[in-house]
DNA sequence: GCGTCCAGGTCTACC
DNA sequence: GGTAGACCTGGACGC
């Protein structure tokens, strides 16, 4: 479907503690649609719908001190939708989450000094916490590769068309819609389409109010048990949805991590993960965030790999 | 092309 | 509380 398109621009001042480039490459979501990157460019595409249903395809880059977002409508964006964009956008790119207690810290310890000094910390969101529960349940247990399919399968065939074949992500009324078997056999979920379905329907039926999980006042223990109540979340996904939300007392360990784990601290050698625990424990609340950051620290001296 | 094996987290049943 | 087996997909591999 071709639209006639209205284009617009909003400019959002930034912190200087703000690394653009480093947040949109924070992790893999980047990748997943309907986010999307042009590396050349160093861009950050991406999909919004707001609340009335209006669908808002973004362009962002940073130009000096500001981030740039150039803005792509079927018609004009009235002032409180523009005001709703860059709401959204805040909570995607953490704007306005303060790291000045994390840099401290890192500043603190000569080996995790670069990470100050890169501006890295902020890990890059969806707009809604549903989005987030959703793709991390598609992390599980499976390939990179096989995440990116059935994500890809949900907003290709659930998702709110756009223009030249752009779809928003689905919102768990459209997801909670759909059978068991059509998420098995169209969008390739397996035995997590049960815990998909349960969650979208919880939410959508109001039984589950997992968007408050951001301002939530709960401890993080609170929060991660209310997590793994989730169909599907253990203890690495519940892990890294607390990140998400800003609280990092939890590593989030699966393969991938343990394995870097082992190389940068054992030569190789497998320890368990009570071991990996005590090797943080140092690092109090924010442990889960110097464990991320110190995993993947090669992204940040070379290329990102997304 | 087909069959087999394996990796990847979580859940459930069982001890 | 700890453990084993099932769940499901796609890729690698051998034939």
């Amino acid at each position: 479907m071709r639209l006639d398109m209205i284009s617009t621009t909003l400019h959002i001042p930034l912190g200087g503690q703000f690394g653009f480039w480093q947040t949109v490459n924070s992790h893999g979501w980047c990748a997943l649609v309907p986010f999307d990157v042009d590396k050349s460019e160093q861009r950050l595409g991406r999909l919004l719908e707001l609340q009335n249903g209006t669908l808002v395809r973004c362009s962002l880059h940073r130009r000096s001190s500001n981030l740039t977002a150039e803005l792509k409508s079927a018609g004009k964006i009235t002032k409180a939708e523009k005001d709703e964009v860059r709401r959204q956008l805040t909570e995607c790119l953490r704007l306005d989450e303060d790291l000045s207690e994390f840099y401290t810290e890192a500043r603190r310890r000569p080996h995790y000094r670069w990470i100050a000094r890169q501006r890295a910390g902020r890990l890059l969101r969806a707009p809604t916490v549903f989005e987030d529960v959703v793709k991390m349940i598609c992390t599980t247990n499976c390939s990179w590769a096989l995440t990116e399919s059935m994500v890809g399968n949900l907003v290709r065939n659930l998702g709110t068309p756009f223009d030249n074949g752009v779809r928003s992500f689905p919102s768990p009324q459209a997801l909670a819609q759909v059978t068991e078997k059509y998420l098995r056999t169209h969008i390739r979920t397996g035995y997590r389409s049960p815990y998909l379905l349960e969650l979208a329907t919880r939410i959508a039926e109001g039984d589950l109010k997992i968007e408050h999980w951001r301002s939530s006042t709960l401890s993080s223990e609170e929060l991660f048990e209310e997590a793994r109540s989730v169909k599907g979340m253990g203890t690495y996904a519940a892990g890294n949805i607390l990140k998400l939300l800003g609280r990092y007392d939890y590593l989030g360990l699966d393969s991938w991590v343990r394995a870097k784990f082992y190389e940068l601290h054992k030569k190789g050698r497998r320890v368990s993960d009570k071991t990996i625990e005590r090797h943080y424990a140092s690092f109090g609340k924010w442990k889960g965030l110097f464990f991320w950051l110190e995993m993947t620290r090669e992204w940040y001296d070379r290329k990102f790999p997304f």
